[in-house]
DNA sequence: CTGTGTGCAAACTCTTTGCATAAGT
DNA sequence: ACTTATGCAAAGAGTTTGCACACAG
């Protein structure tokens, strides 16, 4: 609670400054606990992480730093399940797994998917990004009754 | 109270009892509404729809009832944007273009987009659907300015 | 009749917003 | 100092649920 020295780490003042964005204590957070590898979380996820961590963070800052993040280009919104709105810090082509029992997703590893027999885009309209899910679910047993 | 005959459309009166459904008014008109051809709707179109062409149905209703039938596999739900959901009657494996700018899902017609170099599902797991969207924006003029 | 479906309104989840306060430059 | 970000709580969208009444079998 003191907090005699703030601890912004100066790597991530700087990666928020090139980016555009003003360097505050809780974006410095965030983009710590986000950039340091790749990672698909939801705001609530976030926040908890924050909270847990120490950072006095509210939630609707993490909601408006993703989205000041995400016009950045720092990361990208995915839309895989209703309600739940996700944050990738992966914004380069690559494609998802999704767990659906346990509502997760991962970067499907290395493994490039090939596309073939891609449609034009409609007239007018230009191609922004082509997702992929593969969506998982567990796998049944062989002795499955029914 | 009047309502001296209810002209449940025989066709899909049956078509829902093959779905092991109860064949109610509400669910007849949104069958009929439905599966006249391929569609994308949300449940708050779908009721707009209905009360627009005089059917009497509560939104909670076009909930249960798009639900039952998702249970049935009659339509399949789309996670393509944020909050709104989407229901596609063609329960087939088929692509989609999304119209970001119109809030807009239509099947890409014809084309069988090819995927190759697929990755296996991981242990335990097993694949349940790919979904493939290809997001689509307004083309840029070449007049750009900025 | 019996049981399931429907309608309504209230609850719920996730997300956004308005405004006073705090922090960054 | 001046400007922009933050926190809170309240509002908002989309969806779900509980319960009384209505309808199908």
């Amino acid at each position: 609670m003191t907090n005699p020295a703030p601890r912004l780490r100066p790597d991530f003042r700087r990666f928020l400054v090139r980016a555009g964005l003003r360097p505050t204590r809780q974006r410095a957070a965030l983009a710590e606990m986000l950039f340091k590898g790749d990672r698909h979380v939801t705001a609530e996820e976030l926040h908890m992480e924050a909270t847990a961590s120490g950072s006095r963070i509210s939630l609707a800052t993490v909601y408006n730093t993703l989205h000041h993040f995400r016009q950045a280009g720092l990361v990208r919104e995915l839309a895989i399940e209703g309600q739940r709105t996700y944050f990738d810090t992966n914004t380069s082509n690559h494609n998802h797994f999704y767990f659906e029992d346990r509502h997760d997703v991962v970067d499907i590893p290395d493994n490039e998917i090939g596309l073939s027999n891609l449609p034009r885009a409609p007239e007018g309209y230009e191609i922004a990004h082509i997702d992929v899910v593969i969506r998982l679910v567990p796998k049944r047993q062989t002795t499955t009754k029914i």
